[in-house]
Parts: structure tokens; sequence; C-alpha cells
RNA sequence: GCCGGUGUGGCGAAAUGGCAGACGCAAGGGACUUAAAAUCCCUUUUCGCGAAAGCGGAGUGUGGGUUCGAGUCCCGCCACCGGCACCA
């Protein structure tokens, strides 16, 4: 394809121009306080998702997002709003690393290698990012602040009462270690042998590593960790007034998952003082539990009895050594155990046996249940299994009753105290009922569990954290950046020693004291990056105080919006992982009072992804990878953008297609030919044919609808159809002979933000011969947008659809300020529909202004045609 | 199993409850050309009738409903995609 002759020389002046957005810095949003800050210009605030500079390089998939926001920064530059538009670099990390290794360079060097690569590749595509305000995750500058932020997070404690994180003083129990939003736990984690570190929850997907697919294992360690359960109902509750897609939404509601419930306390029979507290989303079904399950590994298990019989000891251990996957597997028959040893239920006396089992989870509720067989699908399985008794307390509302029943639709029997009542309400009384005799308690539970945030290896921001007679403390605020140790050999050990232990004089702090071992997740830096790109070359703190209240504050108090990122554009993979662990971040520093907004990202788009032309995923191995260098050699830059913007929907996945690609070539290329002609040496002069005469009606009515269309289609991100109209525009001028010049200039601004390179360089060329043309754009703080006027739009003339009984039967063209009774009445009349009413009474027309007339008739019999 | 999303020509798609298929791709035809490329113009949901202009019927996964009128709103079902899943 790049040997054909071109269409249009893109390839000369979309680097030149490039190159001069580069130089002259137009793309830089001023910050208050900088010379020629407008502070009656709005403020716009549009992020992409930063990427992580992988070896591979850009993939079409980034290009697809980057244009989206590339679009919407250059058209409110154009309607003089100060716009951020920033860009920078996720570049610590297990991929990095992993890429390193692999290669057998240092990940620095691959790393700054990779990004000189992608900050190339973005800058060829022509986006208008601010450089100014580039970042890394990886430079020292910016993860001084990372760590920073993760003292706030050691320093402080979440406070029930007032439903906040507060400074650590705060707290006034004798251990502040038990309740730091960063603690350390001794807990079972994800330890994954082949990545020579352990992973988030999050980061596990059918026990296996999110990255590279390798197994993982249950293993108890030693771990930091970050509460975040502590803000599992505020993450679900302030959901609800961002601007974000509802199926994120409710992926997050799902991640966290929230249920209500109550606590109910089992007393053991032979001891008393012994008891065992359930949770239970049920408690209207107290009544029809008939024995009790503990998860294998619930610590009172060691109380209860120093006896254990054999069975039960080899269960427990038959139990931990199974993987989650096959733990979990719902195929599977259920297993357990008799315990030997009954409890009492509270609600009415009676003496229920206590089993183990390991249906039943450890890490979730109490891992204690009630089992209700009747009405639950798990308990009555296993009750089957072992032959234990069912009994239904619930009968349905209407119908035969069925065991297990498990529906809301229900009616409580064979249970005194709450017998009758629906569910809901048995509910609220058994709840009482505990609450006032001291049986329990009603309570909420979710699924989200706290974050795992330390890893085992090199390339990562290391912690502030001293160790002295095994206790830990901060590193010093003065002390930051604490820089990795310079290390040749920096593979993971194999064991669970984290490789910075073998940086034996990094490691020592003093005497006494030595640094943590252990390294941050990628997702450290991913977490506050937004907040630098508002500030991001100051050094006295991780934001000032003014840049991030101008940037990230409220916009619309009245709608009670939290503020934010006015648009944040991404894929939808980090729905449930960055997504939350930024939220949770920035509550907390909004608690502290570093922040000004509650959330950051006001508005999330999520685009769909990009699928080779067989419909399937790109990869390298199916071979049906597109790169975007190639599509930009061959067609150019604006062809590329404007493509990925023409496929279809932003948020729908879709497959590449060439041909495609091809026809937006044409498109551009029919741009470029209203305004320039090929001589006979193959060089492209200004076209005679351009000329400063009025439009025609006609004309200006297409202008016009362009404009409404392409700028309403621009604020609703619906990119496809304002190419569709500006298509239709370009149709209505290439034969105009000759064509006018302020329609060509109209069509210049509206398609600048898409195809940027081509409406610069036609401008450019237009205003050598036309000096009635001021600059296309980005002059600061006056808006250069054209503007629509409706009365452009209007027709003389309307043609009405007549319609009977719904089918059209002709069509009438009328004055289009025609009365709707003239309408009527002139659609009555109409010949071409007599044969249609003859024979028939009308019963009733309608008549949509501007549109369509329907007569609807009734035979003399009575009947309506249809 | 639960939650969410999507179903419209050969393909990507478009349609404030008001002429379904804009725009683009592909396909076919024409103009220009010695020829090709490029460019420009025309046709293109489908079935029936017609030499043709045209006329008539059907049609937005599927079955119902609301409405003068449904791709669009409501109820049921089917298929595909994504997420969660022994979470009590």
């Amino acid at each position: 394809m790049s040997t054909l002759h071109k269409k249009y020389p893109f390839s000369e002046f979309e680097p030149r121009w490039q190159k001069h957005w580069l130089n002259s810095g137009v793309f830089h949003g001023k910050n208050p306080g900088e010379p020629g800050f407008d502070p009656t210009a709005k403020k716009y605030y549009i992020l992409d998702m930063f990427p992580y500079p992988s070896g591979d390089g850009l993939h079409v998939g980034h290009v697809e997002g980057y244009t989206a926001t590339d679009i919407l920064a250059r058209y409110h530059r154009l309607c003089g709003d100060n716009v951020l538009h920033p860009m920078g670099w996720d570049a610590f990390g297990l991929p990095a690393e992993q890429h390193a290794i692999r290669t057998g360079q240092h990940p620095k060097e691959t790393t700054k290698r990779n990004i000189d690569h992608f900050r190339k590749q973005l800058q060829a595509l022509g986006f208008s990012y601010d450089w100014d305000r580039e970042i890394s995750t990886t430079d020292p500058t910016y993860f001084r602040w990372t760590q920073w932020i993760f003292l706030q997070l050691y320093n402080t404690w979440f406070n029930p009462t007032t439903n906040k994180a507060e400074p650590i003083a705060t707290y006034h129990g004798n251990d502040p270690d038990n309740v730091r939003l960063a603690y350390i736990a001794d807990i079972p984690v994800n330890w994954c042998p082949e990545l020579g570190t352990v992973l988030a929850n999050e980061e596990v997907v059918n026990g296996k590593s999110e990255v590279g697919g390798f197994s993982v294992e249950r293993r108890p360690m030693r771990q930091w960790m970050f509460r975040i359960t502590t803000f599992a109902d505020r993450l679900i509750h302030d959901l609800e007034a961002l601007d974000w897609p509802d199926s994120i939404k409710q992926l997050q509601r799902n991640w966290i998952g929230r249920s209500e419930g109550a606590e109910v306390i089992f007393t053991i029979e032979d001891d008393p003082e012994k008891k065992i507290t359930v949770f239970t989303t049920r408690s209207d079904t107290l009544y029809g539990a008939t024995y009790l399950v503990l998860a294998p590994e619930h610590p009172l298990l060691d109380q209860l009895t120093g006896t254990f019989s054999e069975a039960l000891n080899t269960y427990r251990k038959a139990c931990s050594a199974k993987s989650d996957l096959e733990r979990t597997d719902l195929a599977k028959t259920k297993t357990g155990i008799p315990l030997g040893i009954n409890c009492i239920n509270p609600i009415n006396g009676e003496i229920i046996p206590i089993w183990v089992a390991d249906y039943v989870l450890i890490n979730y509720g109490t891992g204690a249940i009630m089992a209700v067989p009747a009405h639950d699908e798990r308990d009555y399985e296993f009750a089957q299994q072992f032959n234990l008794p069912i009994r239904s307390v619930v009968k349905p509302a209407k119908g035969e009753l069925t065991v297990p029943f498990i529906s809301y639709d229900g009616i409580i029997i064979n249970s005194p105290l709450i017998e009758g009542l629906p569910i809901i309400e048995a509910k609220i009384a058994i709840i009482k009922w505990l609450e006032e005799h001291g049986h329990g308690r009603g309570t909420i539970q979710y699924k989200l569990r706290d974050w795992l945030f330390s890893r085992q290896r090199y390339w990562g921001e290391p912690f502030p954290i001293l160790w002295e007679n095994n206790e830990h403390r901060a590193l010093p605020e003065e002390e930051l950046p604490l820089e990795p140790p310079h290390m040749e050999d920096f593979r993971p050990t194999g064991t669970a020693e984290p490789p910075l232990a073998k940086a034996s004089s990094w490691v020592r702090y003093s005497e006494s004291a030595t640094r943590e071992l252990n390294t941050m997740p990628q997702w450290a830096g991913s977490c506050w990056y937004y907040l630098r790109f508002c500030d991001a070359n100051h050094s006295e703190r991780f934001v000032s105080r003014e840049a991030e209240e101008y940037w990230m504050h409220t916009i619309d108090k009245e709608q009670q919006k939290p503020g934010g990122v006015d648009l944040y554009v991404g894929g939808v993979e980090h729905a449930v992982l960055h997504l939350l662990y930024a939220r949770f971040w920035h509550k907390v520093l909004f608690d502290l009072g570093h922040l000004s907004t509650p959330e950051p990202f006001q508005r999330l788009i999520n685009q769909g992804m990009i699928l080779g032309y067989d419909g399937q995923k790109m990869s390298k191995s199916r071979g049906n990878v597109v790169n975007p260098d190639e599509v930009i050699t061959s067609y150019g830059a604006d062809a590329l953008r404007l493509y990925e913007m023409f496929m279809g929907p932003l948020e729908h996945s879709k497959p590449w297609s060439t041909t495609g690609v091809e026809g937006i070539y044409r498109f551009l290329a029919r741009v470029w030919r209203l305004a320039m002609v090929e001589d006979k040496e193959g060089e492209w002069t200004l076209s005679d044919n351009v000329a400063e005469i009025p439009l025609s009606h006609a004309q200006r009515r297409v202008v016009h609808t362009t404009i409404k269309k392409v700028t309403q289609d621009i604020e609703a991100l619906s990119f496809n159809t304002a190419i569709s109209q500006m298509m239709i525009c370009v149709n209505e001028f290439i034969n105009a002979n000759p064509c006018p010049l302020e329609a060509l200039q109209t069509l210049l601004r509206l398609l600048s933000p898409l195809a940027p390179h081509l409406a610069e360089e036609l401008w450019s060329l237009l205003s050598k011969k036309f000096t009635s043309l001021q600059s296309l754009g980005n002059s600061a703080s006056q808006s250069q947008w054209p503007q629509w006027n409706e009365e452009y739009l209007t027709f003389e003339e309307v043609t009405y659809v007549l319609q009977v009984n719904g089918k059209v039967r002709g069509r009438l063209t009328l004055p289009a300020t025609t009365e709707k009774e003239a309408v009527e009445k002139a659609a009555l009349n109409e010949s071409t529909l007599q044969p249609y009413l003859a024979d028939q009474t009308v019963q009733k027309v309608i008549v949509v202004p501007g549109r369509l007339v329907n007569i609807v008739t009734i035979r003399p019999a009575g009947q309506i045609v249809v």
C-alpha cells in the first residue's frame, strides 16, 4: 500500500505540524498563578488511563481512547476552556520487571527506552498532550510522594464513630498498630512461586495469576495490608453520584459485596462459656437451623477440645492442601465431618450438632454458619449427603412448598415468635429479639477483603518503613524519596524473601534498625497520578492546594456532583482494580484534609476493544495484530485517528477493517481536494475554485446542520455520527463550482479536533491567499468554535408523509408555516389518498407537525381497518 | 445459578415513539482513459408483478402487549459477550 501514490501529502505535513505543536507549547494548560492564566475560563480536566510502557509499543486499542480524549481536549480549547490533558507512564511493576529479566537488561534501562518509544508514537499521532506535565511513576520526584502517601495511610486510622479516616493521634486505644490503615498481618496470602511474589485477591483469576497465568497457592505470610474494608460502605454509597457506566458501578458493588444480615451466638452444650458466632442473611429462618458448620480453619476448633479425632485432623489437613480452585469447584460433592459436639439454638433452646465442612469459608462472615437445609441449596445438599434433618420454616405465599425453598416470596411457619410474618418483617423481628436477649445483633458483611499491598520484587517503590526489635516505624519524611538500591542481580530469590534482602548495605539503616524489604505493587503509582498531573513539578507537596482545588474542584454543586476529573477514558479491565484502589486512597487523603473532593473521577467512559479483522481479540499468536505505525505510514495519523472514531460507538467492541481505513483516507483526500489541485508535475497547489462568495440557501443549511450535529455529537462522544455528517457536508461541496470559502473554513474548524494535521495544513495554506482567515485555533480564551443558527436549518417547504391506518399512501409538500388544521384538511383532500378513504369513515386524524399525517378510518360496519 | 450488556442489509453501523437501513465498506454498472490506477456519477434489505417509470407485500433475535403509530416503551422466551460465583 505504501508504494501507492499518496492521495494527499500527509507524510510531509503531519510530522511538520507535530513538531510545531511540540515547540510552540500551545497545549499547555495554565495553572492559577501562571502568566496568562485566565480566571474566567472554564477548566476542563480530561484524562486517559496512562499506559504501562510495554516493549511492544503502542496498540491500536490505546489509539482509540487517546484519540477520543484528544478530540474532546481540542474541542474544549477551541471553545475557550482551560484544558488539562496530560500523559505519563505507569512504569513500575511486574510486567516491566519480567520484560527486563527476559531481555537480560536492567529495568531502569528498558523502562527508559520503552517510554521514549511510546512518547514518540503518541507524538506521531498528533495528540495534544501537555508534555510539561509528563510524569513517570518510576521517577524519584514522583515516587517520593507515593511513599509519602503510604506514610499518610500508615499514620491514619478509621474512626467508626465519625466514619472517617483520622490521624492516628486521635486514636486512644492501647494498640495503634491494630487500627492503622496500613498494617502488617500474618495471614494466608496468594503466593505465586513462578513470579516469586504474593498477589492481591484482585490479581488472582480462577486460581491463576492475572499476569502470566501461573498457579497461585495459599500460604501464610507476614504482609503489608490496607484496611480498605473500613471504606466499603462509602465506596459503595459514593458510586451513586458518579457519571459512570452502570455496568462498572455494578461491578464495583458486586466486588464489594455488601450484604445485610445478623450475627447469632450459639452456646456450646457442654461448655456454656464457649460460644460460636455465625453470620446469616436469613435470620428469619433461625427456627429451621438443624446443625451448625465451622470452616476447617476456624480458630475455635483448637479451643473446643484438645482431643480431636484422627478423622478430623486428616480432614483439616486435606482441606488445607486443596487449591482454591479445587475447593470452590461447585460440581464436586460436599465433604465434612461431625465434631461430636453440640450447641444450643438461642431462639428455641434446641440442641443441634456442630460439623466441620469446607463449603464454609473462613474468610467470609465469621467462618461459621447456621445450616438451614430447607431454605439454602448448599445446606440442603449437605444435609442430604449426611442424612441431617430438614425442617421447613417458610412456605410460599402461593403454590406448593418445594424443598429447598429459596424465594423471598414466602410466609414464616413453624416459628412461634414470628409465625405468619412475611420474610422481611420476620428478619427484623428476630434481630430485635436477638439484640434484646443478648444473643446476637444486626450486622453488615462485605465480600471485599483488605488489600494486600506488598510484593517480593525489585522493580517497585520501597516501603518507607524501618524495623527495629521486631517493631516497625515510619522512615522520617525528610529521607524521602527512598530509592531502591542499585542491584545487578535483582531477580526473585526463589524463596519468600524479597530480592532487596541481597542489598545488605542498603538494608542496614543503623546499628539496630533495618529497612523493610518488600516493595509496593504496580497499583501504588496509578492510585494518585491524576493528582500529580495537576501540578507535576511541585517539590513541596504531592500537589499544591491551589492547583488541586482548581483542577479537581466541584463542578456542579446544585447537582451534588462530587467533582474530580471531568472525563476519564480507559478500558473496562480496570473496573475493580485501579478504579477501586484509587478511590480508596483518594478518600483517605480527602478525610485527612489534603484534597477538596471526595471522589477522583466524576465521569468515566470505557472504550470498547478493537478486535482483529476476524472478530477475535488481537494477539500475536492469531496473527491479527494491527500495528499503528504501519497504518500511519500508509494512510497517515489523521486517517488512523478518524477511522478508529468512525468504526462505531466508542464503548463498543468492533473489528478492524483495512478497507474501512481506506474509506476514511479517501474522505480526507476529498477534503484536501476541496481546496487543492494537483498540477502536471504532481505538485499540489491551492485551487482557484475556492472563492469568497456567499453560500446558497441550500449550502448554508447543510453547513449549519453540520455545525449543530458535529457540536452535539462531540459533546456526546458520538464521533462516528459526527464524521458521517461531515462526509455529507463534503459530498455537498465536492462538486460546488466555485466552492465558497466560508463552507471550507467552517468545515476545517469542525474537523480540526478529529483530523488536526489536515485541518491545520489546509487552513494555513488558505490563509496565505485569504487574509480574512484568522488563526484556526488554540489562541487562548477566545472561542473559535463555529456557532449554528437555527433559522438557517429550516426549510421553506416540508413534505408530509400521508398515512392511512399507519400505511404510507402518499406525500404532500406544503409551506412549512402551514397550520395543523390546514395540513389535516389538505391531507384529506389529497387525491392519491381517495381510493383508501372511499367507503370509510374518518375516525381520527393525527398530524405530527413537519413530518406526517395519519388518517385513522373505520368501516361503516364498525371495524377498524388494519 | 446471580448481576450487567448486546441482538437491525453481505459487513461496520444510523434512526427526540412518526417514511427503518443515514454515513462508510464491499459488490455491480457507467463516465473519463489507448489501457490501468486515481477521480466523478448511478444502483444495491428482501419477495412478487412489470420492458420500464412504477405498483404491491414482508422486514430490526423470538412470542405477546400498550399505542393512531414500536427498532425504540412494557411482559415472557432464545442466542451471544462480559463480570461474579459454596460469600451463608
